[in-house]
DNA sequence: TTTTTTGTTGATTGACGAGTCAATAAACAA
DNA sequence: TTGTTTATTGACTCGTCAATCAACAAAAAA
């Protein structure tokens, strides 16, 4: 019984259980019909309105990404200060959402995926991009001339914590996990300058 | 022209081959047949020695790992502090070895395999607990109880750089890796006991 | 020399999966 | 009413790939 306007319905489905699927299997290794069968359809279907595979991976990355910035924004906009801005930048980070155990393996595979679709390398690109910018800019006027190596370090803390849990076969604990960066930033804005 | 003894020649030549395809396809999307092919011999052959797809990634995985192992075993035996022990334990992960590209890349996917595969994950742990082992017990006497802490933060900062520099596109600067780390380091070190 | 062990591969099997297509049907526009 | 657009799927094509097998060759043992 074909219904109109279903075109958005139906992506927005397959996104959601395209990550799903991922997160319950760990892996890329998923096939279209798993996916349209989560999501209630068939993968005829879902070919119809993705086109294919790679599309369908992108959109779900593109997703991700988009849930995590929008996090972000909202957190920064709650924020006054460069040293709260911070805070709200790594807080957000591990957030409930972006914790989320299939989330997490998202991500994990989405890496994965960058180093092969030139279009999912560019998309973690953005999202690399944007969190140094945004950490650099917010860290300038509090360690000057070290902003660039504080970033990197603090950036990089964030990806690697991160990667622990994603790989970590005990219950996550993101508040953990934000207490660890957040000593860690004490420590470099404890250094002077 | 069969000779005789080639068994160990076979599968070290399938062990690097398939790390050199990994890093090639930046995937595990690799077939036995490109590997064997690498490896200059046939599929069949690859299956002969060892088994199935799965093995010979877990044969490649444990070199991966007994390489690192035996870095950074070497690299302990030239230190006779825990400053220098820890500086050992983080210049041997950024080493020259484990820091091409291909290598690298196996890393990352290794990552990936290891939330399927039930092997991969132990073979990881291992790696994991190892690393944490081994800073935690050189911490020990610099940061007494905060020795755990310190620890988590600069193995994760350890795995973090090394997951940004898998995806970096620009040539990888071990180096450079490591100064930073080694900087963090010396904060952590910095705020007395 | 005969037999057994070890090395080796081309060909084949069997399964699975991405993508296509034709057909069906409801909604909507003319 | 008739034609067009949107939704939907079962069946099919085509390719790929892991794994197996039968067969052949050389070396070593008997």
């Amino acid at each position: 019984m074909p219904k109109v306007g279903m075109e958005p319905i139906r992506r927005a489905a397959l996104v959601q259980a395209t990550i799903d699927e991922i997160g319950a299997s760990g892996s890329l290794d998923v096939t279209v019909s798993q996916i349209a069968k989560r999501a209630g359809m068939s993968s005829a279907l879902a070919h119809h309105y993705f086109g294919g595979k790679e599309q369908i991976f992108l959109a779900a990355m593109r997703h991700t990404l988009a849930v995590y910035a929008a996090e972000v924004r909202g957190a920064l906009g709650m924020a006054d200060s460069p040293r709260t801005r911070i805070e709200a930048i790594i807080r957000a980070g591990f957030g409930s959402t972006n914790f989320r155990r299939e989330v997490v393996s998202a991500w994990l595979n989405f890496y994965v995926l960058a180093q092969t679709s030139g279009e999912a390398g560019r998309l973690l690109n953005v999202y690399q991009r944007r969190l140094h910018a945004n950490l650099l800019y917010n860290l300038r006027p509090l360690v000057g001339d070290k902003a660039e190596e504080v970033a990197q370090r603090i950036g990089g803390l964030i990806d690697g914590i991160y990667l622990r849990e994603a790989l970590s076969t005990k219950a996550t604990n993101g508040s953990k996990a934000t207490a660890l960066v957040l000593a860690a930033l004490d420590l470099e804005l404890g250094q002077g300058k």
